[in-house]
DNA sequence: GTGGCGTCC
DNA sequence: CAGAGGGACGCCACT
């Protein structure tokens, strides 16, 4: 704790909450009526004024919930707590059950009497992270509507390279208050206590203060939107979307847990034979899983020659142990193959089984909306943006990835997406002319670089083309590009020449977009999201080149994740209105996944794969593959 | 809790 | 001369 500042109250005198009881548990039916009346009463006055910009805050009430979990699939639901003015809330507890636990009122007409109120969508709620709130209450009958500003995205769409967006940080950063945290209520650790444990007075205080905190930022926060020109992304993409992620997560997605438990023992069987192998030539038992140990083995014992090293030790990574294998050892290529099954099985075979919900018997993975710098979903819990994908063992952990009876998966992905936003984005009249044309682009790449004719270019020449090609949206160096391609340094860095003297639309972008980094201190995507560079003047040289690689690819990688949003949120509303048996299921970046009937495929596939290509008008066609299939892989 | 490593786009 | 690929999440070993 700091010194000086105890918690639930203000860091500066004159930002204290006044005196006086404003934070009420709401115990009686009497007092519940009072409550109600206050919420309707925050309605605005004229339908007019429903959904207009800049209304945030001015009407409507602050909306939170405390459950037992933090999976909102597996949370019961402890209280609600609203707050309709700065300094006030109500927190109406339905779930405590302790010893000496005061009556409560019960949930079913707590329940009953709040859902017209929330599901009024005249009236505007605010909450922090609401997409929480939204599946917890919905799993109690109520789907809640109006949710005009979450606090949460608000704050990551005003800086997304923030660490935090939790509310504890926010009400430090804009209300200058430190708020009760969820650790002083429920301890932590081998300690914590699920909420339902603990007092009703703590709980409300904290819970009051959670929703009273949310109603604050609101009012700070709606104004900075505007101020930055925000609006529209965080209007027209990032709240729309908490719908589609709801929908996505509640329906999940199903695996065959047998045939996890089938490959596991597979890959056990398999990582027993490598791993006796490993001792054999090695000479000695080993944690094949510890780096440390791996290095000792190698570069000490057995005298290998040691490539490069970590701030611990040896690196005995994936480069490093191809290395070796091409330098003519044999042990590396076992330790790798080893290392493959080994990652398989416990991060997917094994785990995977593990998080399937026993209420639905599938699997709901959450989507955070404000986790990265671009503006990319990220998924966890489980994350299922990671399956894997590449090899064929890692592909038989896709062919568990199933349809529900009766339907059938379908996948539609982006081609290319980056390098045709990287041709909207530079112009550049190669690229462009390529993409209007319809022209593979990999070989038109290999023709400068090799100086050939199409009819010499090899698969190779091509797919060392492509590795250029994808590689200079990243900004690499020839250093990396020759380890990439196994090819001398000198070489890699022709390669880089020549790619520039054909798309010079792509390097004066590259120099551009750096020299207006540098002048505004941020970049831009296409839907006017934004992102802070400020290592772009920072001394240190890595630092700086740094900075200079992520504010060339961040309009890049950004413009591609708001073109997805934007389809999603699409797909979504037509979808529900004229194909509600058609669910959405996953998204991995340039990829959405359904799960349809299989009746409506062929229908589905074209509405699919016709909204994804439309949803944003570029210089370039937006082409997208689509394939169905009765696994994940199949529809590959 | 941190570091190394590996999976995906 | 060192360091030299954008964005994530999760498992394991080790401290």
């Amino acid at each position: 704790m700091i010194p000086g500042v105890e918690r639930g109250y203000a860091l500066a005198e004159e930002e204290q909450k006044p005196e006086g009881k404003i934070y009420q548990a709401v115990l009686t039916e009497e007092h519940l009526q009072q409550v109600l009346a206050e919420l309707r009463a925050t309605h605005p006055p004229s339908p007019s004024l429903y959904g207009r910009e800049g209304a945030g805050g001015e009407f409507g009430f602050a909306v939170d919930t405390e459950t037992t979990s933090e999976d909102p699939m597996r949370a019961e639901l402890v209280g609600i707590s609203l707050s309709t003015k700065p300094h006030h809330g109500y927190y109406i507890p339905v779930g405590h059950r302790y010893i000496g636990v005061p009556q409560q009122l019960p949930r079913e007409v707590v329940i009953q009497q709040l859902k017209p109120i929330l599901e009024d969508e005249t009236i505007p709620k605010y909450g922090q992270n609401i997409k929480y709130d939204l599946i917890v209450l919905s799993h109690y009958g109520i789907e809640l509507k109006g949710a005009q500003f979450d606090t949460m995205l608000a704050s990551y769409i005003l800086n997304p390279s923030k660490r935090s967006h939790s509310l504890d940080n926010l009400a430090e950063e804009y209300l200058h208050y430190r708020t009760i945290t969820y650790k002083e209520i429920a301890g932590s650790g081998a300690k914590q206590v699920t909420l339902d444990l603990v007092p009703i007075e703590q709980v409300s205080e904290y819970s009051c203060e959670d929703a009273d905190v949310t109603l604050q930022l609101t009012h700070v926060l709606q104004p900075q939107l505007a101020e930055h020109h925000l609006q529209q992304l965080y209007q027209q993409v990032e709240l729309p979307l908490i719908d589609v992620l709801v929908t996505m997560e509640r329906h999940g997605v199903k695996i065959d847990p047998q045939m996890m438990e089938h490959l596991s023992a597979e890959f056990t069987k398999q990582l027993n034979r490598i791993g006796q192998e490993i001792y054999a030539l090695a000479g000695q038992e080993l944690n094949i899983n510890s780096p440390k140990q791996l290095g000792e083995l190698l570069f000490e014992k057995l005298q290998m020659p040691f490539a490069k090293k970590t701030k611990t030790g040896y690196s005995t990574d994936i480069d490093v142990l191809t290395d070796l294998a091409r330098a003519g050892y044999e042990l590396p290529n076992k330790i790798l193959e080893y290392r493959q099954l080994s990652k398989l099985k416990s991060t997917y075979t094994d785990a995977l089984p593990k998080q399937i919900n026993p209420k639905t018997g599938r699997i709901h993975t959450s989507y955070n909306q404000t986790v990265t710098s671009t503006g990319r979903l990220s998924s966890s819990d489980p994350n299922l943006q990671n399956i894997p994908i590449r090899t064929p063992e890692g592909r038989r952990i896709r062919r568990a990835f199933i349809p529900e009876d009766g339907h059938l998966l379908l996948s539609a992905d982006y081609s290319q997406i980056e390098l045709r936003i990287l041709a909207h984005v530079t112009g550049d009249a190669e690229l462009v002319k390529a993409y209007q044309h319809d022209e593979d682009i990999h070989t038109k790449t290999a023709l400068r670089l090799f100086g050939l004719p199409v009819a010499e270019i090899t698969p190779n020449m091509r797919r060392e083309a492509k590795t250029v090609n994808f590689s200079v949206i990243y900004g690499i160096s020839a250093f990396s590009l020759s380890k990439d391609l196994n090819i001398p340094r000198k070489e890699a860095q022709r390669y880089i020449d020549e790619y520039f003297a054909l798309y010079q639309g792509v390097k004066h972008y590259v120099e551009d977009t750096i020299v207006l980094a540098r002048k505004q201190g941020y970049v831009t995507t296409l839907l006017n999201r934004i992102r802070y560079i400020p290592d772009i003047h920072s001394k240190n040289a890595n630092a700086r080149q740094f900075a200079e690689r992520t504010a060339v690819n961040t309009p890049i990688q950004g413009t591609a994740a708001d073109m997805i949003k934007l389809a999603m949120i699409s797909i979504h509303k037509k979808l529900l209105q004229a194909y509600p048996d058609v669910k959405m299921l996953m998204q991995v970046h340039d990829e959405l996944v359904f799960e349809v009937p299989e009746k409506r495929m062929e229908a589905i596939k074209t509405f699919v794969v016709s909204e994804m290509e439309s949803v944003l008008d570029l210089k370039v066609p937006i082409k997208v593959d689509a394939h169905y299939g009765k696994n994940w892989d199949e529809a590959h």
